[in-house]
DNA sequence: CGAGTTTGACCCGCGC
DNA sequence: GCGCGGGTCAAACTCG
């Protein structure tokens, strides 16, 4: 009910334009006064605090309700903090001054522990995260595959890449297939090496080696299973899109259909990091960059790249849960709404004008589109033209678009997103449409913001505001950092498609 | 000098 | 079998 209502007005608010400039303001200059003018309780408290906001992802809903009270009691202190600098500084004498300064001082530190053990909480919170995800993946295509349920238990977060990660035909990549879909056998310890020990061999021995039951399954009656992507077009001057991450740069081919060349980084974060990305302008218009992600970080991430690590993860999750069931063919086989592709999502309510999956199509692959021009208020409408690249496809459209396309279709709220996790998940998440305003706000990783929030709907829908007011935060702070590059982007139109 | 980038060569899958 | 294109490797190079 009360959800209800709340969605509605986010709605309104979305379209009446104040959407972006609401938190500008707020956000930059009268913190105080974005409680008021967005919601009572939750999110605004958080936006300002924390720095590691990033990192708050859609977890399981008691650790998100402990972070947002942590959350807020420090952006409460902020305020004060605010407050009284302001009253000093118009007329008081040095005493006062001095007082206040201490207490300043006080409060900080105070705040810094918060921080700290905000930090905590998110890793945590991830790590929760991670597991559960890979659980209701694992549960999910056990369930409906008959699988072994054992594996359940002993996969832990790594499940996860497992889950996302391909379990395509050997030998189209390397390292990264290999480890992470080694874990089964026996050289599972040596998967670590393999990059760096002998790159070529590894594959060939994989190819070889590689008995593993899902791959062995797989040839005949099932779709050769891929590695999920997910790629993120954004418009940005920048060589690549700041998302948190470290990458190497280890290639640079000369695309078919495509003057720009597309570079190819790894990410360098932690020695075995299987991620990696490839990043290419878009032929049409030079200014998109579309940044493709494959693989799942096998370490921990900073704040500011937690959003789109989420994102990839829950998108390629999103791809590949539905794939890797054996009622997939079954799929195929049933003509879908939206494109000559199957449906993909046919057990999901909006899922066959969302997301379609192309046979032909090397790699399940989401698209997040964020170059979408300004206004989002405007009525959705999806342009299936920059997808061509990955051919046919249907279309997730962003965050707002979603909601007002709820709004429009079953009054409001309940994003109709994929409930890939499981039927439950009837919560909306109208942290999204915070995370969205405030990102676009603050920007400069927008993609990453809206990334995250997307994970959130996809990842089960039920979270917490906090992820918002996190990623703004991350947006804020560590927009400056590693990569330095960031993206401009105004709003979005967020688009999925598979191909 | 180490870390990152550049770039040509190579591998592999796929379609013809 | 051949050619093409995507993806990766690794030596050479650049930069701080
Ligand atoms: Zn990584």
């Amino acid at each position: 009910m009360e959800e209800q209502a709340q969605d509605r007005r986010e709605i309104a608010f979305l379209h009446s334009g104040e959407f972006l400039q609401g938190d500008f303001d707020s956000m930059d200059h009268q913190p105080n006064e974005s409680p008021v003018e967005h919601d009572h309780d939750h999110k605004p408290s958080i936006k300002e605090v924390d720095f590691f906001a990033a990192k708050i992802q859609p977890y399981d809903i008691d650790h998100v309700r402990t972070t947002r009270i942590v959350g807020s009691s420090g952006f409460n202190d902020r305020l004060n903090l605010v407050n009284s600098r302001l009253g000093i500084s118009s007329d008081d004498g040095d005493d006062k001054t001095k007082t206040q300064i201490s207490r300043l001082k006080l409060e900080l530190q105070r705040l810094h522990e918060e921080n700290l053990k905000l930090k905590h909480l998110v890793d945590e919170i991830s790590e929760s995260y991670n597991d559960l995800q890979s659980r209701v993946l694992l549960a999910r295509s056990q369930t409906q595959v008959e699988g072994p349920i054992k594996q359940h238990e002993d996969i832990i977060p790594q499940a996860v890449s497992q889950g996302l990660e391909d379990r395509r035909p050997m030998g189209m990549n390397n390292e990264v297939t290999a480890t992470t879909l080694k874990r089964r056998s026996p050289d599972d310890i040596n998967d670590r090496d393999l990059h760096q020990s002998s790159p070529k061999t590894p594959k060939l021995d994989q190819n070889k080696n590689t008995t593993s039951h899902e791959e062995q399954q797989s040839p005949h009656d099932q779709l050769p299973f891929r590695k999920a992507r997910v790629s993120v077009r954004a418009r940005s001057d920048a060589t690549t899109v700041n998302d948190g991450c470290q990458w190497r740069k280890y290639g640079q081919k000369m695309a078919k259909g495509n003057p720009c060349p597309r570079a190819y980084y790894r990410c360098t974060m932690a020695v075995g990091c299987p991620v990696r990305k490839q990043v290419q302008r878009c032929a049409e218009d030079t200014t998109i960059l579309t940044t493709t992600y494959e693989g799942n970080h096998n370490h921990p991430l900073p704040p500011s790249a937690t959003a789109m690590a989420a994102t990839t993860s829950a998108a390629a999750a999103m791809l590949l849960s539905g794939s890797t069931t054996s009622n997939f063919h079954q799929t195929l086989s049933s003509p879908s709404a939206t494109s000559s592709a199957p449906s993909f999502y046919h057990n999901f309510p909006y899922t066959s004008t969302i997301a379609t999956l192309s046979a032909s199509a090397p790699f399940p692959t989401i698209t997040l589109d964020l170059t979408n021009p300004p206004r989002l208020l405007q009525p959705p409408q999806p342009q299936p033209q920059f997808l061509s690249q990955y051919g046919p496809t249907a279309f997730l459209t962003n965050a707002n678009q979603i909601r007002s396309m709820n709004s429009n279709n079953n009054n409001n709220q309940q994003l109709s997103l994929p409930n890939m996790f499981g039927p439950q998940a009837p919560q909306v998440p109208r942290d999204m449409v915070d995370t969205v305003r405030a990102a676009i706000a603050m920007d400069p990783n927008f993609t990453a913001a809206l990334a995250a929030a997307i994970s959130n709907i996809m990842g089960g829908g039920n979270n917490n505001d906090n992820n918002n007011n996190n990623n703004n935060k991350v947006d804020e702070k560590s927009g400056g950092s590693s990569n330095g590059d960031s993206p401009q982007l105004p709003q979005s139109c967020t688009t999925f498609s598979t191909n």
